[in-house]
DNA sequence: TTCGACATTTGATCTCGATCAAATACAGTC
DNA sequence: GACTGTATTTGATCGAGATCAAATGTCGAA
């Protein structure tokens, strides 16, 4: 994910502490003001819906801080999650009105809405804007790719350790760590979420978080929080290449 | 697919045979000669690898012809289609030197190439360019997250009939034929590339395909030409409600 | 027309993850 | 601290799809 740490530092930049950089890499002051001219801000709490599908949606956003999930459910109840939106993730289509899919807050989320009619229109006059949105999605649409392969193809095992090591990677970005071999981290999902996540049942994802802790793979502090002894024994259980399966 | 049509309208315009309206509906025909100068076409056969996943691509492209797939593989051999690549839709990144898939020709294909450095300067240039990329690769990124429900939660049954509505309904938008209960075409893919497309193995595809026409739902004509008596019927068949899950 | 190389179908059996069911842990709240 | 509701774990069994194996098209080349 070659643009993540790149919209990263850009969310860490001085002038900007409201983190609209993550959509904006290279505004001019005037263009940012325009762009603070249509936003405000929303805080959802864990387990709230933002948006059902098919509602009319008259805002894009960029996560600020916690998780959101994009969801499509079955007539019969069958879920897939299809999209997890994290801190400098964007949400929403300039586009459309109305969304696809169920948007749940995860865990609490802090979203930085920008008025959807409006910033459609700035998308038009700011080059730079579409440029940077058309990156973003191809990095989704990557992410969507690779997601694919682990739905189709994986075991159980394979699935939940490749998960965890998304997540992993995700988190150790967010705070900059790196080439730590030992990592810790909490889930931000809970079973049944990771569940709708990998395409399973939310019995297999216990049973197999319980075999990768009983092998050694993993342990538990509590339900959620995570230690990585070693890395490398993580990535050997994904069933991706040594490398991830990222080409330069 | 909103954009699909209007893209296809577009290839067939009369001022621009060389159908690369596709990736410039609004294109000036100054603009339109600066594509023309970065240009070429190649044609694959059937089966041909047109890059392998690593490989340096020096060329986006937009399909003019046939049907081109993006695979994942595993080492074990493992293999998962994650996208499949029709007439009017668009092959590579412009940003991004390597493919990380391999993609390869499933029919016979005919490639509209633009050299990729050049339009990628073209891009940043011509700010109705990308803004028409980024409507494509969310038009790309919606496939990909039905195509993961599918994945992740249909049966056998209903990943096959999923597979051939779609496949029927880009035919019958590429021949512009509308509304008609009985449809007709040809599948662009083996069976074996069908259990790519679907996380499945060819004999199952083998078997769901008989039981489809056992049932009445499908008929052969030979081992690749479909004859759907009643799309309704199919359309049953997908696990989708009854609107395909679209919202406008 | 026959041959050979594939693609596809069909059959028999096995296995991984789903399903059904129950026990356990845990975080609030009174 | 006891109680309640929810999240999670664990157990027992089942079944859809995988795997292994063989038969049957099918099409082009000789």
């Amino acid at each position: 994910m070659p643009n993540r740490s790149l919209a990263l530092s850009e969310m860490a930049c001085a002038d900007c502490p409201i983190r609209h950089r993550a959509v904006c890499a290279r505004c001019e002051s005037d263009e940012l003001e325009k762009l603070d001219a249509i936003k405000y801000y929303r805080r959802f709490e864990a387990g709230q819906t933002i948006a059902w599908a098919g509602d009319k949606m008259d805002f894009v956003a960029s996560v600020v801080e916690g998780v959101a999930s994009l969801t499509q459910t079955m007539e019969d109840g069958r879920r897939q999650m299809v999209g997890l939106l994290l801190p400098s993730d964007f949400l929403g289509r300039p586009n459309r009105e109305s969304v696809s899919y169920d948007v749940t807050a995860a865990t609490d989320v802090m979203l930085c809405c920008f008025r959807r009619v409006p910033f459609q229109g700035l998308i038009e006059e700011t080059p730079h804007l579409s440029q940077r949105l058309l990156e973003m999605t191809l990095d989704e649409l990557d992410a969507a790719r690779e997601w694919m392969l682990l739905l189709g193809r994986k075991t159980a095992r394979e699935k939940i350790a490749s998960f965890l090591s998304i997540i992993a990677r995700r988190d150790a970005s967010l705070k900059n760590a790196k080439n730590a071999t030992e990592l810790a981290f909490d889930l931000p999902l809970t079973r049944e979420a990771m569940a709708d996540y990998l395409g399973l049942t939310l019995e297999t994802v216990s049973r197999q978080m319980s075999a990768l802790k009983r092998d050694g793979v993993i342990e538990l502090k509590g339900k959620r929080h995570i230690i990585v002894p070693d890395v490398e024994a993580l990535m050997d259980e994904t069933g991706d290449d040594a490398d991830g399966g990222v080409y330069i």
